[in-house]
DNA sequence: TCGCGAATTGACAGCGCTGTCATTTCTGTC
DNA sequence: GACAGAAATGACAGCGCTGTCAATTCGCGA
């Protein structure tokens, strides 16, 4: 009934440990007998049981994607990542487990142990901010399972793909800059959480190159929330001196100040420029379109688990890949007022 | 090194068989010796290999969800359904792969024979509009796999889970009649997708149980994106006479329509009343926010994992449940002008 | 042509569990 | 107390593949 390998081998005249091989691409094999058997798989439509695999070696062909469920990043920017990581599985026929992971209490040590003991998982592929909490990068590397992040602070030693979000902040900011604004204020992300460090890094960057001062009181705290961003706004409209500019650490705070402006009566982006960062879907769906930057998810989770399949394979160290950034300028930045 | 289950069979005294039954929740089994069994599983910290327990039965505890990667719906439903399924999983010691399908050509044809025959998937869950595509629903039979829906538009001999998404509609159109309004207009989701018509149906309840006429120019054709509800809402910015309230059937479309109403200098709730339905995270993050129908998304995903587990475990034929909706009321809707 | 290390290939056991069917241990009955 | 039939349990093979290690074949210099 099902086509197994010891029917390829038999078809092929060769023993199943010869099949077995081709199918691992382990490279003691003569080419001839290798395109014979590959041949005969092919037109016998083979297909290996996972299960018997996992069970007899030590692969399983199962790679997991970890993600943080309580404290969750915009559930867009996760559902594109995990399209890429399938994606990029597809290419070489691994499968993925969707993990969502609660930092607080020992539960995620739970869900990782059954992901390592059960199913023999070979390697994960993490987002921010599990990427850099350091229990779970523990556990992991007691169990010994590679890994690859996705945009991880400690970016020594990490595999996986960033992109240079300082540069792009910078750039955000020197787009404002070029506009004529001269009082930019911040707003920042989560504090903890590697983006809001480089985005604000950038933002000042851009001051200083710009010959601007840095003034404190243009800063604000947020926590990557639509909430705490009109919080934010809030805050900054009370100034004496208002900004002209406000550049929000993501999407959901831009679109926040969006909404505290125009509860101030101030008009985008007449009165006042906004702009984000990740270009998540939000931003075509604000009025006016937030200008912001955009961050390639889907590719990010796509490379990421390329480079975890490069190390399953045994190709290599694999590499901390950088993506490129895009300025998406929209209609929510203009000249300043 | 690994606790097998011969383990746990010599530490109780008793067979490998019997444990194997225990672990299968075989009803042959005495009272005592489950126990017995049961309190050596949990003390030598026994874990199942899922790899074994496949190759040799013919159960796999893995189950697929399948979705639409072509034309997706927002992809924030798409994750929270996720969720939900996973959360079903967890209790009840499955898995879950997630296998995005395109729905065009035979790619999904090769997909799902990966997944049944090399993974020995037991059953899958299906989003729309996979539940109604006729050609996989073949194929899954074909295979013999139990499937789950959610919000099948077929709702006969359907397991899963829906909601009344007509009434749901009709309530929130009442909602704008209680307002004030009479000419109340409706922009339609994609044709063919259940999800169309029930709130296009419960439009035309509510018109009718009001004693208000039905007015072919006041229902507009959308697709559910953001860009389809600003066209819409531009064609019926250029009637004659103007709708006082718009109920666009999902919360995107109803965002192009506040873009649209802002483009043409109408006033939101002042001038028109805007409503969409899903309560997505746009509808609370848009300015106004959004009056909409609440679709507990997760829930959904959770109920209908749960009900193929029924199904999966030989408790029950399956139901298709219903779950309710709530209607958010919230600043885009006020009484008419 | 012979010999030898390298390149290929194969034999065989067993991964950890469950299906099948046989065996043992209980029940209750007369 | 013996016996039929039901309830529990066990023996054993084998799911489809890979690891280990042994056997064979090949290429090439002497």
């Amino acid at each position: 009934m099902r086509v197994r390998l010891e029917d390829v081998a038999r078809a092929t005249g060769v023993s199943p440990k010869t099949v077995s091989r081709v199918l691992n691409e382990e490279s003691s094999v003569k080419e001839s007998t290798r395109q014979k058997v590959l041949a005969a798989m092919e037109s016998m439509n083979y297909r290996p049981s996972p299960a018997a695999r996992g069970l007899a070696g030590s692969r399983s062909f199962l790679v997991a994607m970890l993600y943080d469920n309580n404290d969750n990043p915009a559930s867009t920017y996760l559902a594109e990542v995990q399209d890429g990581v399938l994606d990029a599985c597809d290419a070489h026929r691994y499968s993925m487990m969707a993990c969502p992971l609660r930092m607080r209490g020992q539960d995620f040590i739970r869900r990782v142990d059954a992901l390592v003991f059960d199913h023999h998982i070979e390697g994960v592929i993490m987002t921010p901010p599990l990427t850099d909490y350091a229990p779970l990068l523990q556990r992991l590397k007691e169990h010994g399972v590679p890994h690859s992040s996705i945009s991880p602070v400690h970016r020594e030693a990490s595999i996986g793909v960033c992109m240079d979000e300082q540069q792009a902040a910078k750039a955000m900011v020197m787009h404002l800059v070029e506009l004529g604004h001269r009082r930019i204020a911040h707003i920042v992300g989560i504090a903890n959480h590697g983006a809001s460090r480089w985005r604000m890094a950038g933002y000042k960057d851009a001051l200083a190159a710009a010959g601007l001062p840095f003034d404190p009181q243009y800063v604000v705290q947020g926590e990557f929330s639509f909430g705490s961003g009109v919080l934010a706004a809030r805050e900054l409209f009370a100034l004496p001196e208002l900004p002209t500019a406000i550049f929000a650490a993501n999407d959901d705070m831009a679109a926040g100040v969006m909404w505290a402006a125009n509860e101030r009566g101030l008009k985008v982006p007449r009165d006042l420029s906004v702009c984000g960062f990740d270009d998540t879907p939000l931003a075509t769906q604000l009025w006016p379109p937030l200008t912001t930057v955009r961050q390639p998810s889907r590719d990010m989770g796509k490379l990421a688990a390329l480079q975890l399949m490069e190390v399953l394979r045994g190709r290599g160290p694999g590499l901390l890949v950088q993506v490129p950034y895009a300025l998406q300028l929209r209609e929510s930045t203009a000249a300043a007022p």
